[in-house]
DNA sequence: ACCTGAACACCGTTCAAGT
DNA sequence: ACCTGAACACCGTTCAAGT
């Protein structure tokens, strides 16, 4: 006798986000999840295969997420930049997987459009890619060391946040040696 | 009847260590770890609360012998810069923790000693800190990144470091806008 | 004093049985 | 077809009892 599904892929996704960041990883467990969806633990079995594969499909949907994002918010690094980091204020468990071993490839490539597009503004086709890198590199290890409370040592971190910003804009644009 | 210890708190780091490397953060159990020393799992509960605790002293322990690289290897940017890097490709699992909540204030403060001294000689005392920030920062990301697997997309990563690595220089040292 | 077996709670995962 | 209770393996943690 075929029974309509009592959830989805989506909402199961969306379930695990809001665990994640009210819980942290270690509260994000398949009961936690399955409840607040409204199933047992063992019915998650049949959208994912296993804890993993859930986590995945939530750090892909977060990356998607930062992309769109990134993409509203998006025309030069400045931009790119505090839109980031306000997503990691806001999402700080997510965020915090966005450069995992979770992250799947084609995510990642989706998100780093806009940040491409930035960077062959600023300083070409040729050296896009690697520009980009720089950017995100930086961008990522700051929101990073921000959220594991690294910046402990004193100073403004708003301060050094936008004086990295610009020593970074200024290197790209410097003249190659 | 007093009986003399059958390990130390050293040791069981250093075990701890090992298990980390070989097996990941999933596989780092208390039992795991007590095997590698020769005690019981319970026996751990005397030297550390939990396990939380003793992955503390494993990321303190991981901070504090990357700090040393940094200063056997280290007097300018360039040659920190390379340090850190082979120091995340020896120790992935590890370093994958240095940045995280699990992280002690002292062991980081410890180990950005050489990075401020390198940057203090490129830009001068005022600017010393936040440059540290912008360099540790990039590295950092830089390095999370491509343990995650996020420069599948193309392009050489040796190359995208080195130009990461000049344009932040070029950045530290352009004159102030 | 330190160590351990036994026990408990909790979690991931499987699967036969329900509807 | 989808869902679940029951079961199993495994882990963190506690503690009374051993030496």
């Amino acid at each position: 006798m075929p029974t309509p599904n009592r959830t989805t892929n989506e909402e199961v996704v969306a379930a695990a986000q809001e665990v994640l960041e009210g819980a942290g990883p270690g509260g994000l467990t398949m009961q936690a999840v399955a409840a607040r969806v409204g199933v047992r633990a063992p019915s998650l079995y049949k959208r994912f295969h296993d804890r993993d594969a859930l986590l995945s499909a939530v750090v892909t949907a977060t990356i998607d997420e930062l992309g769109a994002r990134l993409e509203e918010a998006a025309l030069d690094l400045r931009g790119l930049a505090h839109a980031y980091r306000a997503f990691a204020h806001e999402r700080p468990e997510a965020f915090r997987l966005v450069f995992t071993p979770y992250a799947e490839e084609g995510a990642l490539r989706r998100s780093s459009a806009p940040v491409l597009r930035a960077a062959a503004e600023l300083v070409g086709e040729e050296d896009a890619l690697p520009a980009a890198r720089l950017f995100t590199a930086w961008a990522t290890g700051f929101l990073q060391m921000e959220l594991a409370g690294a910046f402990r040592l004193g100073g403004s971190v708003d301060e050094a946040f936008d004086y990295g910003l610009e020593r970074l804009r200024a290197g790209l644009t410097a003249p190659r040696g």
